[in-house]
DNA sequence: GGGGGTTGTTATATGACTGTTATGGTTGTG
DNA sequence: CACAACCATAACAGTCATATAACAACCCCC
């Protein structure tokens, strides 16, 4: 499980790292707003803590962006001094608070309990794909990748938000056609195939994901898990 | 500052009209769902409150189709006798709620209360764009383009005003007809692409924000963050 | 009424995207 | 190993969406 910490003082952050490590968590570490975005789309983590008081792109802020793309579970941090809006907070889209300096136990404690929740709410449907350095939106209908906003045409778009939305599944070409296409579009199945070709050579080989050819039936959307 | 309200029974909807007004509100009463978003897009008030029970469609929806294009305080209202799901407003972006019936006093101290708490978090307002050589100010009517005073007639600043206030998000050309025309326009969509090619040989190549084309959807309002 | 500026329409040009086809390569089968 | 079925690729052509330009209608303020 990979947590990704934000907090601007450095030391912090490092802290709370050390804990989650101890308790066998994965972490990256960084220390404003702008980078936290950034940094989310090119690591995908599980979770994400997020201080509220950081420079340039306050913890609202990026809370938001996450979400654009993301359901990520969020746990938002506050010193007790500064005064944290929980309506706000929650309507953002946060899952948790926690008030600083708060105990070791505490933070692991509230890790766990939403990782836990989190995982029996988001096996459906998610509106956005979010991998390593490949996250879909499709309300901005963009696809960033390796740090890029991409911008695909409409039928590679939606061919590859259905696939990816779908991951491990194989499709035969006329469940895709119907599916991105429509009814009754009524042209050759081969037509798919242009697209997937289309598709794989604006992307790299070495990804952690690719369309794979199912030999016999169709294409199928792969996460390596290694 | 001024403020929707969206009741269907007439006589309440007047009725919160008149204790804002009180507290120097300007305010706007639609009695039906579909109205309120189409008003809400021509009106663009500064908060909106909003019925659950609504004819056509209920306040849930108008909330998510509000969120859809804006970031504006909204508070919900139920009878104490419906059930209001506070998790599912919250989800759907609402700011806060109010249960019927309430005192005048408590409406007016929420609605302040959130007009304050959303002045000090959103660094950026929608009503006002700012960004390197170019800011909009939406009550002036003004654009500062490069250092001066930009002209533009009221279409042209409208649709630029609309498109820089969602950064990135893709619109299609019916949504800004009736988002910057009005529902009533019956005009042709060309219209829209007309208007975005005058507004971009005013503009320069070389800013940091440009009026993209999304192929198959619309316009969109680009920042580049390099 | 006349003139400048604004707005909406239309026709044509341009170009992006899409689908088809042909060819050659790959995979599985007997 | 040969064969058939299937798939990848490239190139082409058609289609559709958008850009552009030119015109017509409108408004409003003198």
């Amino acid at each position: 499980m990979k947590i990704l910490v934000v907090d601007d003082e450095k030391h912090i952050a490092e802290l709370i790292s050390l804990y989650l490590r101890k308790e066998g968590y994965e972490t990256k570490e960084v220390n404003n707003g702008r980078e936290a975005v950034d940094v989310f789309a090119q690591y995908a983590p599980h979770l994400v803590l997020l201080d509220i008081m950081l420079p340039e792109m306050d913890g609202y802020q990026v809370c938001r962006e996450i979400r654009r793309v993301s359901t990520v579970p969020i746990i938002m941090l506050s010193a007790k001094s500064e005064t944290f809006d929980k309506v706000l907070g929650l309507e953002m889209g946060a899952d948790d608070y926690i008030v600083k300096p708060f105990e070791p136990k505490e933070l692991i404690a509230r890790v766990k309990a939403v990782l836990r929740r989190y995982e029996t709410v988001t096996t459906i449907s998610p509106r956005a794909v979010v991998l390593p350095n490949f996250s879909i939106d499709a309300e901005k209908l963009t696809v960033i990748y390796h740090g890029k906003q991409l911008e695909l045409p409409p039928k590679e778009f939606e061919l590859l938000h259905y696939l990816a939305s779908h991951p491990g599944l194989p499709f035969t070409r006329d469940r895709l056609l119907s599916a991105c296409w429509g009814y009754e579009f009524a042209g050759d199945t081969r037509t798919v195939d242009v697209h997937v070709k289309r598709l794989r050579e604006k992307m790299r080989k070495d990804d952690v994901w690719q369309i794979k050819t199912v030999w016999g039936t169709g294409y199928k959307f792969e996460v390596n898990t290694p």
